[in-house]
Parts: structure tokens; sequence; C-alpha cells
DNA sequence: TTGCTGCCTTGATAGCCGTCAAGTGGTGCA
DNA sequence: TGCACCACTTGACGGCTATCAAGGCAGCAA
């Protein structure tokens, strides 16, 4: 954590498009004044993976890794979480400890929520819980498609999944007007992500670029057939 | 489906480790009441991939397995639900049509609640509302472990992995004392459920009964070295 | 009985991919 | 400038597993 900076719910491009569009003028109101906004810098932890849940965050800006740490001390990245996604709130809602690490990937800005003001919004709005459930419904949604997509096809094609869906994310026009992105993750979290090994994700990269599809240097990627890749996504 | 039967929502044996249990009495009345109890033949299908929700099914008694059809036209089991257990409730919530098939694995027991009857009673009690929010964030986390293990183990201990869950719900004593049980599924299911092939779970079946494990003969399986299978489970 | 059908098993083969190991290149620091 | 360190790349190898193909086996109908 390295700083505080100064937000208004009322003004966060995300609210409308998370849980905390149920919460009326004065339920938010009361948000933005207990909620506790922070900068963080990338490689900074929200929380670890053991620890007491002790409220919840919400992304403003930016970007963080969900992990989770195995017996042997080894670190696997499970998701990522954008702006509008809250983050934390499963721990919360089952009274355990955290199931996983939160790293920060990218500079951000997040709100904390501290678990007392959760529980009272939650008791005071029933649709506050609805909303959560929704959006809880969608992530269990997408896990089991990615269950399906990660024994149905082959780490090519979930490589450049990950590729387009980061280019939606991420991406952007260069001064050419060439469709590029920078890659927020290392080699190890995409291999993570689908599933692979850094090895394995660097052949891909290797073939997609000898097909003349993209251009990678470092985490720098040129997209230079942008429909071809398109075409090759697995059908979903 | 193939007829009706009788059951109280008092008497369910399920009641109190599902959501329902955060009903009063009051209200568990009127649930019993207009409830659709139904007998439901292996075969038979509570609703298809594609379909409208008109409401969701609880599971009595029996086995239902939650399918997917891929644009090819093949079906995949995802995930099975047993006795206590909601089903279609996510279509539901999310005013979306059905993403998956319901197909009953073994003679079965299900209630059918309409879709009126869940809202009434989710605006009454917003206690319902978190019980399915417990319900979705355990299978969350169900999802994401498995899609852990899938990427993490080999066919083989996914496969033993599956099988001692199957006999923790169906396996049992012969008249000889020897635990025994009975696969409610297919090859090509088995397959499915642990990311792989027929084929290569029938050379995983050969390989466990070559090591004096296990003996297969169809479905019916018996565990000849019990604690053996527990001891090369993947730990988790 | 015969034939048919579907499920399961077994064999042969190829390829993807994980692992181990060595090499490359960029960055920061002294 | 040189060195160390780290992430990444590349190569070699082997094993697991998917695929294709053929054969076995039980259930079923005629």
């Amino acid at each position: 954590m390295t700083g505080k900076f100064s937000v208004s719910c009322f003004g966060c491009q995300a609210r409308h498009t998370t849980e905390w569009c149920a919460l009326d003028d004065g339920e938010l109101k009361l948000l933005d004044q207990v909620k506790v906004p922070k900068i963080v810098e990338a490689g900074a932890a929200l929380f670890h993976q053991g620890e007491e849940s002790d409220g919840i965050y919400c992304v403003n800006s930016g970007l963080v890794g969900i992990r989770r740490l195995d017996s042997a001390g080894n670190s696997t990245l499970l998701r990522l979480a954008g702006p509008g996604e809250t983050i934390g709130y499963r721990s919360f809602l089952l009274r355990s400890t955290h199931r996983t690490t939160a790293e920060i990937m990218m500079p951000s800005t997040v709100c904390f929520i501290r678990r007392p003001t959760v529980r009272n919004l939650l008791e005071q709005n029933p649709n506050l819980g609805l909303q959560f459930l929704h959006h809880n419904v969608r992530d269990a949604a997408e896990f089991e498609e990615r269950h399906f997509e990660t024994v149905s096809f082959t780490v090519r094609s979930r490589f450049l999944n990950l590729l387009m869906v980061l280019y939606e994310r991420f991406g952007g026009l260069n001064e050419d007007g060439e469709p590029v992105l920078e890659l927020p993750l290392s080699r190890q979290d995409i291999a993570a992500l689908i599933g692979s090994t850094p090895e394995t994700v660097s052949r891909s990269i290797s073939k997609v670029q000898d097909e003349g599809l993209a251009s990678f240097k470092g985490r720098k990627v040129l997209l230079r057939d942008i429909d071809e890749l398109m075409r090759q996504l697995p059908a979903s």
C-alpha cells in the first residue's frame, strides 16, 4: 500500500456495473464516507491466503491478480480482477479465512470497505445480497466455461484466447494505427492462467510469431493479423 | 417424467442441508403446497440447454447429470447433482436460457418449483438469497479446485479421485463385507467429468486392476485395497 | 440360433506438452 | 565497464494421452 487518493463513490465509473448499484443515495453516501481509498503499487498484496477476512475490496482502476499457494509453496495465478470488480467477498460471506492471495499486477486504485460496513449494508438492503449473488453466479459460470475450455482445447488455443481477452482490456492502437498490447503478466502467470508452463507458452508465442500473426518483444505485442487471430479462437 | 409422488417439504431429508433451511414454517408450508414433486426415469431430462428457465428443481433422491452440448453436437457431462441439491437456479437468477441440460442418471425424485414461487420467496425472505449465495460460492470454489486439479494431475489421479467420491456417495459393502460400488456413469461420462477420453479411462481402469487395487466388471467395482487407493489420491 | 447394436477394451501410432538443461538478453548496480 | 540477476527462449527428451482402428462382449430382437 503506498498511498491514499480521493475518490467519490458517486463519481465512480465502475459503480453502475457492480453490485453497489443496488444501493440508494443514502446508503451510497454512507459507503462513500467510510470506504478507504488506496493507491497501490504493483507487487503489493491486498490480502494473503490464510488471513482473516476483515472486509472487501473494490477495484477502481488497474489490475489485481488472484493467486493460490499450493502446499509446495508455488504461487499459481487463478484469475484477474479489473475495474469494477469486488474482491474478497466470498471469504467475507462465508466468514472464512481468505482462500487466495490478492496481488496487485499494475499500479491500481482500490477501495477497502470494512466488515461492519458491509454487514450493515447487507442487512439494510437485501438487494445488495442479491447483487452479490448475481455476481457470483456469473463467476461460477465463467469457471465452468474455463474448465471446459482447458480440457477441450490446446495450449495454443487457450493462449490466443487469453491474448484477445487481454487485448480487449488493455489493448489499443499505436501511432501507426496498428493494434498493440502491453501484457500485464509474466510468462509464468500467463502459463498458470491457461493451465500450462512458461516454456510451452514461450513456444506458442514463437510459433504464432513465425506464422506472422503477431510480434512479441518482451511484454509488448503487435497484433499483425487480428482477423486471423480471432478466427483461430475456439468457438464458444 | 414418468409420475408424481407425494412428499412433504417438512419431512424432506435434504431440507436442512439446502438453501431452503432459511424458510420459516409459514414459507415452507407455502412451498410445500405449490411445489411439483415428480418421479423421473433414467434418461429423461429436467430441462434442455437453450430452453427458457421457468423455475428450479430440487433433487430429493437419485442423481442428475448436468450436461453441455458443444457446437458439434457432442454432449459433455460437466457435473453431478445429488439429493439436496438445487438445479437450474443460475439461469433462473440470471433470467437467461438454460446453459446446460439436466439429465436423469438414475431413477430419481425431484421437486419442481415454479418461477413466481421462487421469486416471491426470494423477495419475502432475504435469507433465502443469502443461502443461494452460500451455495454458489461453494460451487465456485469447487470449480476453481477442479480446474486446478485438471491441470495439475494425471488422468489416473483424477479417475481415482472420482472413484472415491462416487464410492462415498453410492458405495457400500457386499455380503462378504467388501467395499463395492455400482458406477452410475458410462465410461464416456466418467471421461468427460475428469477431462479425458473413454479409451484413456479404460486404460486407467485396466492398470488399476492389474495392480490389484480394484476389480471392474462393467459398472460394478470391487475396491480391493481401499487404503492404498486413498493414499494415491492427490493431496488437497 | 443369428445378426445387430452399443459399450467397452485393446493395440498401434503420433503429437502435444512437461521437464530438465543450457543459452540469450535486458536491467540494475557497483 | 563489468558483473549479477532475472525473465525469457530454445533445444533435447520422454511420457502421457488423444486418435484411429479393430476386436470382444452383453443385451436384444427377429
